[in-house]
Formats: C-alpha cells, sequence, structure tokens
DNA sequence: GAGATCGCAGTAAACGTTTACAGAAAGGTG
DNA sequence: CACCTTTCTGTAAACGTTTACTGCGATCTC
C-alpha cells in the first residue's frame, strides 16, 4: 500500500516532462515516440490518475450528492435505483446523504455544497420551509429539489401532482359503489401530508358525499403507524366501506389490521394507496394504487441536473410527473390480478 | 453562484496572511485579536473549506464507498442502511456503487481506488474468483469485503456461515415431520449459491433422509425467477412437504406459487427462506427464515474499515455472524404470531 | 540561404489548502 | 543593557494535476 505513482514518477522512467505526461495521458497531441515511452511507463508503475488533484484544478469532481430522508423507504429507494446509472453513464459517482427528515440536517447538506465535494445535488426534502429555500437559493452548486416548491422559486423542480391523485383513487372508489371513504394520512406538516389533506377534502365534496371528519385519521408514513392509524379509523368509523392510505406502506398496514379484524378486502372494505411501491404488485391481496411515478420523478431529476450541469445559467425547469391509477385486487378483487 | 470565498480572500479581509486564517480555522493557537478578526471575516463572507483542495494536502477524503450488485436486493439495502451512520458518525460521506454483479465492474472499483477518492471501500461480491483476489490484493486503499474469501487471503472480511444457515433450517422442517424437502438454490458459481448446494446435500444426509436430486431446483436470487423454480420443482416433485428456498425473494415467489397451486402453507407444503430481510416478517403468511445478520454484518463491516483506517496495519481480521433460525407461520402456522 | 512557420516539449504557475521554517516583537533574566 | 525565551505571524513549499507560455529544432518559402 505504498504511495502509488504519480505523473512525476512516469516522467521519470519515460525521461520527458510531467506537462507531456499530462498531454499524452489526456490524449492531446504527442510525438508518436513520446506517446509510446509515457504509455509503457505508466503502464508498468499501474499509474491511477489521482482524482483529487484533477478535481482541484478542474473545479468539477464528477460526484452527485442524493439526499434524502431514508433510503428504507420503498420510493426514495426506487428513486436511487433510477437515478444511479443515469449519472454514471455520464461519468458522475453518487454520494448518498439520509437526512432522517431532519431540518436542520437537509439545511446542512446544503450548505454543504460550499465544500464542493459534489458537482450538484438532488434533494428530495418531506418539508420545505422558508429556510429550505433560502438554502436552497444560496447553494454553492446546482440543485434539484424533488417535491413542490412555491412558484417562483429558483431551483430546478420535479413534482407529481398529488392532489389529482387522490382525486383519481377517490373517483375509482366511488364508482365501485362506496360512499363511506375513509382516508389516512401522514403528518400535515410535510409536503405530501398537506396537499393530500386538502385533495382528500376536496375530493369527497366533487363526488357529492359528506365530509366526516371521523373518516379522516393521521398518522405517520410508516407501515406500523399507519396500521394504528388504521385501526383507531376503524374504531371511530366502523361502518366504512373504503379506506384511501396517504401510502403504500400505510396500506399495507391497512390490508393487515382489516385481515385480523375479520374484514374483507375488498368485499366489505377497498382499500387503495398511493405510490405504487413495488410492494403493491405483491402484496396479498394485490393493493391497487395511484402510482406518482417515483422511478420516472429520480430519472427525469438525474437528467435535469445533468442538463443543468451542462449548462450552468439556463432558467430554472419545473418537470410535472401526471399520476396515474394502478387497478388491483384490493379494490375490484382477484379477477383482474 | 459566483466563486465561492477562499482563504485567501479572508485573509485580505482581515488583513492577516494565509497561514494565520488556516491556523485560526483549525484552532492552532492563535492571539485573541487575530483570532477575532478571521473569524468575523469568514463569517461575513460565509466560507466554507474546500474539501478538495484538503483532501489534497491531507491524502484523506473523508469518504468511504460501498459496491453492491444491487441496492434494489433487501439484504444490500439493510446494508446500507446499517453502515450509512456508522459512517457518518465518523465523519465519513457514502459514495454508493452498484455492480450488477458484473465481474469486470467489481474489479474496476478495486482499482478505481487508484483515484484516491475515498479512503476505504467495502464490497460485496456475489461471485469471488481468482482475478478478485489480486485486485483487492493490489488495491490502493483498505477494503473490506462482505462474504467469504478464501482462507489466507490478507483482507479485512466479514462472513456468516450458511453450510449451518442450511442446516438449522433442514433441522427444523425435520423436526415438523417433513421429509420430503425440496430446494431451490440460486446461481452454483455464486459464493452464496455454492455454499448453500454443499450445506443442503450434507444436511439432509446427516438427517437420514434420501438425497433426491428431483428435489433440488436452481433458478435466480429474485423473486420473479424463484417462483418459476418452485413451479418446475413442483412438478418434477408433486409429493414435497416442504420448501427450503437458498433466500427470502425466492421463498416469497414461493409463497405465490404454492398458493395458486392450490396448496396450503405450512398444511401441505411447509415453506423457509434465507436472509430474513424485513419482509419477511411482515408477508402473508408470515415467512419462517435464517437470520444471516445483515444489518449486523453491515455494521461490524463498516466498524472494521473505520478501525483499519485508524490503524493501517494492523493483521486482517475475519468476523463471523452465526445464522438464526427465526420461526414464523410459513412453518408452524399461525398460532406463533 | 535567410526568415517565417510549424510541431513539439519543457518551465512554471495555478487550483485551495496545510505546515515547516524563519523572523519579529515582546517579555524575562543576568 | 545584552541576551535568551516565548509567542505569534508571515513566507514559501507541498499535495498531483492541467495548461499558458516560451523556446527550440526542423521544415517551408521565396
Amino acid at each position: 500500500m505504498s504511495d502509488g505513482p504519480t505523473i512525476t514518477t512516469i516522467a521519470e522512467r519515460a525521461g520527458v516532462s510531467i506537462a507531456s505526461v499530462s498531454r499524452v495521458l489526456n490524449g492531446l497531441p504527442t510525438r508518436e515516440d513520446t506517446v509510446r515511452r509515457v504509455l509503457s511507463a505508466a503502464d508498468e508503475l499501474g499509474y491511477v490518475p489521482n482524482s483529487v488533484a484533477r478535481s482541484l484544478k478542474s473545479r468539477r469532481t464528477n460526484q452527485v450528492a442524493f439526499a434524502m430522508a431514508d433510503i428504507g423507504n420503498p420510493v426514495y429507494l426506487t428513486m436511487v435505483r433510477e437515478i444511479q446509472p443515469v449519472l454514471k453513464a455520464a461519468g458522475y459517482r453518487l454520494v448518498l446523504h439520509s437526512t432522517d427528515a431532519d431540518v436542520a440536517e437537509e439545511i446542512d447538506v446544503l450548505r454543504s455544497l460550499g465544500e464542493r465535494y459534489v458537482d450538484g445535488l438532488i434533494m428530495i426534502p418531506l418539508r420545505i420551509g422558508e429556510a429550505h429555500l433560502k438554502a436552497v437559493e444560496a447553494a454553492r452548486a446546482p440543485v434539484v429539489i424533488i417535491g413542490s416548491v412555491p412558484d417562483g422559486t429558483r431551483v430546478d423542480n420535479v413534482r407529481t401532482d398529488s392532489r389529482t391523485g387522490v382525486r383519481l383513487a377517490l373517483e375509482h372508489l366511488r364508482s365501485l359503489g362506496r360512499r363511506r371513504i375513509g382516508f389516512v394520512n401522514g403528518p400535515l406538516d410535510t409536503v405530501p401530508g398537506s396537499a393530500r389533506s386538502t385533495a382528500y377534502a376536496e375530493g369527497i365534496r366533487e363526488l357529492g358525499l359528506p365530509y366526516d371528519e371521523n373518516l379522516v385519521e393521521i398518522g405517520d408514513f410508516y407501515r406500523a403507524e399507519g396500521a394504528q392509524a388504521v385501526s383507531r379509523l376503524l374504531a371511530r368509523a366502523p361502518d366504512l366501506d373504503a379506506v384511501l392510505c396517504a401510502n403504500d406502506l400505510i396500506a399495507l398496514g391497512a390490508l393487515d389490521v382489516l385481515r385480523r379484524a375479520g374484514r374483507r378486502v375488498p368485499e366489505d372494505v377497498a382499500v387503495a394507496g398511493m405510490d405504487d411501491i413495488d410492494l403493491a404488485a405483491v402484496a396479498w391481496p394485490s393493493l391497487t394504487s395511484i402510482s406518482l411515478g417515483s422511478a420516472e420523478r429520480g430519472r427525469l431529476a438525474a437528467e435535469l441536473l445533468l442538463d443543468r450541469l451542462g449548462n450552468g445559467d439556463r432558467d430554472p425547469k419545473v418537470v410535472t410527473v401526471p399520476p396515474r391509477l394502478m387497478v388491483r385486487a384490493s379494490t375490484v378483487g382477484e379477477e383482474t390480478t
């Protein structure tokens, strides 16, 4: 593990200057004979260029960071899986940050862009407040935010339309004849939580159904917390005939709770989730879900960032991925599987 | 997005030399007055130190890489989730590599350590051949391998004992009275595939059962491929009363296939998997599995690497995580859930 | 054959830090 | 008061690259 060879080592062995070595290695025009000597010296020494030195000079690191709350969340995982190959193909490495949805940590990631250890950042904050927006605008490297930012914020942005998503789900449930449609949400101070809350209230009214606050329960976007919230909901509104869950993890918890409570899905209670995670298709019964295009959002974010890296000062772009209804057994029964 | 301030900028503003700035920022003894001037200049300018320059000088990047086949695999995901906080607490960032189990890519990751963009690497190769071992020994930065390497290889190594794991599972199934125990494996040229294949043959004999090659089927370590393999197995050995799957994804596929085939689990066919992924506990029926301590292996690998980074030339360590049997409904029925 | 042109290679500066070394100012000692 | 410490600061080199500039020998042009 001795110190590796540098261009200086090569230059000495090949009997040329370090400038020539650099030129050869970068494919700049050089005399045939010099090229040969340098290349064979580099080869014999097992030379590998030092990327740190190169970065210092070139001011590019060929690294991009992705920051999300927790890679255990299937949605973020899906995004990582899409983002990575796109970046890799473009010659970038991926640095992963888990922020535990902690605002201070997220701000810190933005601040740390000043260290210049990455060329850009893709971030998906659960909550977006003033502090975020200020930090984003002050960021020292290009940033792409996944999740709606206020209009006018000068940052590349990939969004989905969870309002329409909720509406799609509600219409689907209503079209199956359901009238007592419960809603299990995550925290209201999160971006998706607040959007989906509003959308549920609106959607219910548009369908001509009465808004009953007993049909709404708030937990968190995880399976266990979701399951508890569903239990509470079931206690408060035992007559419900459908449950819309603000994400699929909650919905999976709901399937469990309903099964244990002896309710048949979908005969007694139809269940729909959101995000269309991989698990939705393989759960039992398979889960009807609103796809919010996680994979596509990830890919688009990566592409937006690459585009921005190649072209520093174009205007910020906003890309919206439309939600799609994925109908499966948890609302319409097995026959369609 | 103008170029950020450097210590030179600060030095000018504070009217001192760059050396003083550096000393103040690193907390070296300095006159009170100088400290104040430098700090306030740094503060006003929003200075953030350039980590690339720092790395070049210090020869440390505070980055560590983790390379695995595919982060979509729950086992690797679990490891990432364990590794990340350990590294973060020690001040390291995580660089993620997905190699798609491609040997050339894995070798390339090892080679790229010469670029010195990370201080160390944790790698989990699916196959380990001569080329790997050579590349590992030649690596220009500390490496920890998760997965058994041949004895004598000079590298830190975290292993599990899948042989014992398979035996635990077989004994469990036998103790439940099962005699026709099928085995669905992944490719034999992989490290786990070959180990588990041998272990199954041995284990069956030790239980005094006849080895029947009709009870063995090979697919791949994924759910879909596993399901197909289970279908084939079921066709060849319709009388089986238990299936051991070489990982949990295969086992989840098995649950599906058996349900569609009208076999009750576990009454007609008991199913056991390996890895004890999160999903095993929440599947329906919940899945009996051999835990191979993925989380623990990840954590140990990170700790080994940190230890090595702090202490370059201790002898390589080998740590083994013992397998544990997690009994759930897919072998013993619902009552224990 | 003299001067212009060209292809190539070497010197040196730069990227933004850290740090060895030397020098200056201030204080203490005889 | 001369000298020795001590404390602080500045100069400069170094980390490993890339690249602007300069210079040299060879080829071309008339």
